[in-house]
Parts: C-alpha cells; structure tokens; sequence
DNA sequence: GACGATCTGAACTCACGGGTTCAAGTTAGT
DNA sequence: ACTAACTTGAACCCGTGAGTTCAGATCGTC
C-alpha cells in the first residue's frame, strides 16, 4: 500500500505543498468546506495528513490558500482571453464572438464552475473571501473590458457612451444565459452551444452599440 | 425558562410545523446545511429538538421542505411581477422598466439570495434539488416571460425573432450586472440603483429589439 | 554509512452534532 | 375532571472529523 504515493512521491519531497493545495480545492469544491474531511485532502494529494497541517496550519488556511490559487489562474486566463481586443481587425462582430466565446468557455470551465459554487457557498462563513473575488474576480475583468471598449468607442467602431456599463452588459449577454442553462454549473455545455450563445450576445450587443445596424446573422 | 417559548406556543399547537420550516430556512441560510445544526432551528424556530423530528422527519427532509417552500414562493412573486406586461400601456419602455425594477427588488430580496447562495453550495449535495430550480426557478420565469414577448412580437411592438431567446436576454441585461454589483448577495443594493440598473437594461434591450431606434434617456 | 530533516501510517484525544429516549408538563376536547 | 395527543428539556448513544503524537521509514547530504 506504501507504494501507492510513489507517483506523487517519487520526484522527491519538492511541492508536495502545491499537490496538497490543488487536492485541497479539489475536495473542497466537490464537498463543501464543511463536509470536506482533512484526510481525503490528504489521500488526493498523496500524502500523510501530518504533512498537510505542516505545510499548512489550519484547515481554514488550506481553504484560504487553495481558493486564492485558483481564483489567480482563473483571472489570468479571463485576461488572457480579453487578447484579441487589442488588435481588433476589420470585422469587429468576428472579433467581438471570438471573444466571447473564449470567456464562455472559460465561464463553464469544471474548475471555474467550482470556484463560483465555492464561493457562493461560503461566502457567510468566509466574509473575507470576498476580497479574493474583489481582486481577481468580475471587477477586474470589467474593467479590462471597459477599457478595450472606451479604445473603440472612440475609434468610431462602437457608439460612444459608458464603456463600463457597456462591459457590463456585454458580459451579462454572454453570462446570463449560461447560468439559466447550465443548471448552476451541473450541466456541462457542449462548444457548439457556447458558441450560438456567444453569436447571439454579440448580435444583440451590436445592435445596440454599433452605430450602423448591422443584421448578419 | 418555559415561558420563553410562550412567543410562539401562545397560539397553540398549530403551525409549530410552520415555524420550524422557516426556521430552519432561515439557519440553513446562514450556515449551509452541514453546519446548521438541528438544535440551532430548533430554538430558532421556538421549539424543543424531538417536536422538529416529529414533524420532519430528518435532517435532510427537513432541508427539502425548507427549501421548496420557499423556491415556491419566489417563484410566485416573481410571476406577479410580470403581471404589468399582460395590459402593457401605451408607454412599453416604461412597462418594461416597471417590470424589470420589480424582477431586480425581488432579486436582490434576502430570501433570493440567501435561496440562491444555498441552491449553489448544496447542489453537489442534493443532485434533487434541481427538480425544485426547475420546477420553481428561472426556467418557467423564462417562459412566462417569452410568452409575453411573443405577444408584442405578433403585435408589432418588438422586432419579430425568437421570444425565448429575448426573454433570455432581457433577464440577463437585468440580473448580469447586479451579480456583479452586489458581491454575491452580500452588499445590499439600494432601489435607486436598482432602478437604473433596470433602465439601462431596458434600453439596451430596446434598442436591440424594438423596430424604431428610440433614444430616450 | 551516518546525520538531520522530512514524510508516513496509525492510533489517540476531544468536541460536536444527528438522532433517540423518557419522564414530566401542557393543552384540547369531552 | 379525564384522556389523548403533543411538547419539552435533558440526558444519552454513536459516528465523524479536526488536530496531535509518535515510532519508524525515507531521502538528501556530507
């Protein structure tokens, strides 16, 4: 049974840390903080339930520590998507879907559905969790948005007028119906899907920010 | 220390029942269901731990009950406030503001969210619970909702297109960005902010879907 | 090969909470 | 007043899980 750790075990004692906190968010997100019990973190990671409380003290702070990792990668890879909005060719809508579709489908990615459910979960019992998503969550996100949008608005490719609320609704067009029909992040959602619902949000984005109506479709 | 339950037992012994399910909504709201514990509803509820498994008879049948009644009744409201765009006046953006002010109030209720936050953490759960988000929740809202689409449509006042997928984005251009705004739930959001929140919405949405390109604002 | 640091498994303590039982009390209906 | 149904508080059983301890294994290093 010892031999069971070696494929975790055998390039030496180095992260074992970082295993721990990924099968910490692991459990978490499939448990719940509460129900999530110390030594099945431990048996995900591949190691002894000493060697978690001596990398990290608490439970809590195993909480804390494996939700903020996540939710860094997590903004990151959003920000990363937002990429092909600085060099926006000649068809916006094109630009505008491929966008979306990215944020899409990082939206529904297993470890970002987690993420959300977690911290919806346990946001009464971690109030403080709410700076990690103040950090790394929507806000910066939106205003990233906001701010390839205040470029184009004033290029005359988009109707002038707030770009934050335009980031946000733009968002919500993509988001919003997602939520309804992922069944809180249960079901998963093939690309096709993602794909029309992105269309979708960029048509009825455009036809109210764009100044000349376009009707592609 | 007996005359402490007087408050709620001076009415006899009806709707102990009652009590208890409220109750217990209102402490599986603030703990989770893991951490709530049977004694805590008890008292909250004005009750002795057994009249709790007399009545219901688990832990878990008890979450159940809790939480269908009130997915119930919000779903109820939520229909009601639909109620203005059956007779929409001559004005429908400020029919369709109306409607939208009122889906937000009932959004950003505490009862919603609270409903909300523990539909989210406890689906892993109670993989059943999606029977009561179906049955109960945004999916016969968005029908609803595209029924009375479909009428403006065939009247002439929106721009003819698939009802469901309007609805889908209505409620989205509303919904999307209090999400962000109220952190979860956590931040109350005051109505006049609601209220701008629905406007704006409202008028993306218009400018997306009615026929004429009105901009008043 | 010896030393120090780390990891491991297993057993342990301790607190908490679900669910039950019971004797005593309360209320409604007759 | 008497009964039946219900409620109450308190104690109890029992499983579970956080956090600790410890003796022994393992590894890097010299």
């Amino acid at each position: 049974m010892t031999g069971a750790r070696t494929a975790a075990g055998s390039r030496g004692r180095i992260d074992k840390r970082q295993a721990i906190l990924e099968g910490a968010f692991r459990v978490f997100a499939r448990q719940g903080y509460a129900q999530a019990c110390v030594q099945e973190i431990a048996d995900e990671a591949g190691v002894a339930k000493p060697t978690v409380y001596n990398h990290l003290t608490d439970k809590v702070t195993l909480f804390r520590h494996a939700l903020e990792a996540v939710a860094q990668t997590a903004l990151n890879e959003r920000l990363a998507a937002l990429e092909p909005l600085h060099e926006p060719g000649e068809d916006l809508r094109a630009t505008l879907e491929e966008v979306g579709h990215g944020l899409l489908r990082l939206h529904c990615d297993d470890r970002s559905c987690a993420l959300r459910r977690l911290l919806y979960s346990e946001i009464n019992r971690f109030p403080d969790a709410l700076d990690i998503v103040r950090q790394s969550g929507p806000h910066r996100l939106n205003e990233a948005l906001a701010d390839r949008f205040a470029r184009l608005m004033l290029a005359g490719r988009l109707q002038a007028g707030d770009p934050a609320q335009a980031a946000e609704q733009f968002m919500a067009l993509l988001i919003g119906p997602l939520e309804a029909r992922s069944e809180m992040g249960t079901r998963q959602i093939d690309d096709a899907e993602l794909r029309q619902v992105a269309i979708a949000a960029v048509r009825t984005f455009l036809l109210a920010f764009s100044e000349q109506r376009a009707d592609g479709g």
